[in-house]
RNA sequence: GCAGCUGUAGCUCAGUUGGUUAGAGCGCUGGUCUGUGGAACCAGAGGUCGGUGGUUCAAGUCCACCCAGCUGUACCA
């Protein structure tokens, strides 16, 4: 071994957090905020460990007995393979499936709670992260699905995400599965093609045409191959965020988006050079269902899935719910392996700089969709099922990006400070009588010589004041508070020093050893930090 | 995985064309100072210069390989 006792490296995992007061506070009230509203929709709470079979998620590798790297996996002592969650959905599958005596179709449940990827992370990207997610299991109903997005919606603004800030995406997997078909797009190129569509925010419409085609170089130099179709079929999925010529319709396109039918009342006034705002609050989501019915006659399929969402969206505005909170966009792929029909994705639409000055786009913050098939894979029999899964730490990260969130630290508790060492247990005693009162205390456990060191400490900790009793005080029998906010702002109010020590002396007052928690209450008035 | 960039104290970084014992600021610990915080001054602890090998009288500095991190890209249920 090493000669020298070399130090073991302090060092967290990469794509891993750790996380401080006010994290865990914000995150508190964020969970609190989305559960309330779930249950208002009338789901029901279900928790299922972090931990399942790996055959139970469904991924393990094809024609081999391993599990897919990209999840976290272990075998069990009798050699079964065990996996972390990925995402909430699966296990859930796993329990209705388990037990579908008892859980009563439709089951509908929402569940918060740590998931597990191990793939490379990046800014605002995790390899263990919160998701929040509601589900309804056993219904085929478009109601469903649009209930979905209304809570999707609902939820951002319960978040204090106003409407114009977000939104809520839907598109139909049926729809892109009839155009491939009718282009003839060999199924073995599908996933392929899908995942180039799913690029359109990120690379634009040139970069995603040169996915589509021969391939895409970085800026790095990196070469990405191509699908390889040919021009015709890489025309006929252009469409769907190519503005088109039908008569009767005019059509805006949004940046990195799809192809939108503009409602009636912009005919009059209608400019090719429209805001992006402006053009997102004339996109008339049954106009465009109408539209592409025309554009993808041909297709069957697509017919049919455009037709799912055109129950979904009539739900959605006789709920209230218009294109701006709630948008049709072709261009939303999601989750290729098990979607089967309507499939939805949260954007943030908001920009920001980070902190180095270069604009950040958050991009999705939550989605789902239908899946049908995903409890019937324990059953033998059909199991109909959409989903919506919020992604907690993504959300937090961007909100705390854009200065939405709180990030003051919360107060701290009341510090008594030691001046006698002899005294340790009366200054205990009045730690106890604050702590019975209901109010945060402590005494400072660190060395209590230097009296300066304590009030650092107390600082440090956001204390809203400190307890103080020397011999002075307690020759009269009295105590004295000082209240370190007030001192605080008054001490940058003041310049000279005379002035500055006389002001810090009025944020201290002293009063009779019985008034203890009356006077630490006084403070805490005095700040709004009496009612938690 | 692929590509580019970067690795010096807990953190942010300096370190000349290769040249004595590798520095600074912040932070930390202690002291000035058991009676008043975010102030000042003093002292101290803390380094296999990412690792290994090579070139050289001499390597933090040059070369090769490896490792790690960051960024882009691929994958992302």
């Amino acid at each position: 071994m090493a000669d020298k006792p070399s130090k073991l490296k302090a060092r967290l995992p990469r794509g891993l957090a750790d996380r401080g007061a006010a994290d865990i506070a914000a995150t508190r009230r964020m969970i609190e905020t989305i559960a309330k509203q779930f249950e208002l929709y009338g789901f029901e709470p279900l928790e299922t460990p972090a931990i399942e079979y790996t055959d139970a998620l469904g991924k393990f590798l094809p024609d081999q007995d391993r599990p897919n790297e990209g999840v976290f996996s272990f075998q069990d002592d009798d050699e079964q393979w065990l996996s972390l969650r990925y995402d909430l959905t699966a296990p859930l599958a796993r329990y209705v499936a388990e037990n579908f005596q008892t859980v009563g179709l439709p089951y509908r449940s929402y569940r918060y709670g740590w998931v597990f990827r191990n793939e490379k992370p990046g800014p605002g990207r995790f390899r263990q992260f919160m998701q929040f997610d509601a589900d309804t299991v056993g219904s085929a109903s478009p109601a469903a699905d649009a209930e979905m997005c209304m809570l999707a919606a609902d939820t951002m603004e319960a978040l204090n995400i106003k409407s114009g800030s977000f939104v809520v995406k839907i598109n139909n997997r049926k729809i892109l599965d009839g155009i491939l078909d009718t282009a003839k797009i060999s199924p073995t190129k599908w996933l392929t093609v899908l995942r180039a569509i799913d690029k359109l925010d990120r690379l634009g419409f040139e970069g995603v045409r040169a996915l589509l085609g021969s391939g895409r170089k970085d800026e790095s130099g990196d070469f990405t191959k191509g699908a390889e179709l040919s021009p015709d079929q890489i025309e006929m999925i252009e469409v769907l965020w190519r503005p088109v010529e039908i008569p009767g319709y005019k059509f805006a396109s949004l940046g990195g988006s799809g192809t939108f039918a503009l409602s009636q009342a912009n005919d009059a006034g209608q400019s090719k050079n429209m805001e992006r705002v402006g053009v997102s609050d004339y996109i008339d989501n049954m106009k465009t269902l109408d539209a592409w019915e025309i554009l993808f006659s041909k297709a069957t399929k697509s017919l049919e899935g455009i037709h799912e969402l055109k129950q979904i969206i009539s739900v959605c505005e006789a709920a209230g719910f218009g294109s701006k909170r709630i948008r049709v966009d072709s261009s939303v792929v999601r989750g290729l392996e098990y979607y089967t029909g309507p499939v939805y994705e949260v954007e943030l639409t908001l920009d920001t700089i980070d902190d180095k000055g270069r604009p950040v786009r958050f991009g999705s913050v939550g989605g789902g969709g239908r899946y049908d098939g995903l409890v019937s894979r324990f059953m033998g029999q059909p199991v109909p099922s959409t989903g919506f899964s919020i992604g907690v730490s993504r959300l937090m990260a961007a909100l705390t990006l854009l200065g939405k969130i709180e990030s003051k630290p919360e107060a701290g508790p009341v510090v008594v400070t030691v001046f006698d060492k002899d005294r340790l247990g009366e200054y205990q005693a009045m730690v106890k009588q604050l702590r019975d009162a209901k109010i945060r205390a402590e005494i400072y456990l660190g060395n209590p010589k230097n009296f300066g060191n304590q009030l650092k400490y107390a600082d440090r900790r956001n204390a809203p004041c400190v307890v103080i009793q020397g011999s002075d005080e307690k020759a009269k029998g009295e105590i004295t508070i000082k209240d370190l906010i007030l001192g605080a702002e008054l001490s940058k109010l003041e310049k000279g020093r005379d002035e500055y020590l006389q002001k810090q002396a009025e944020a201290q007052t002293t009063v009779p050893e019985g008034k203890l928690v009356e006077a630490v209450r006084a403070v805490l008035k005095r700040h709004k930090l009496d009612k938690p």
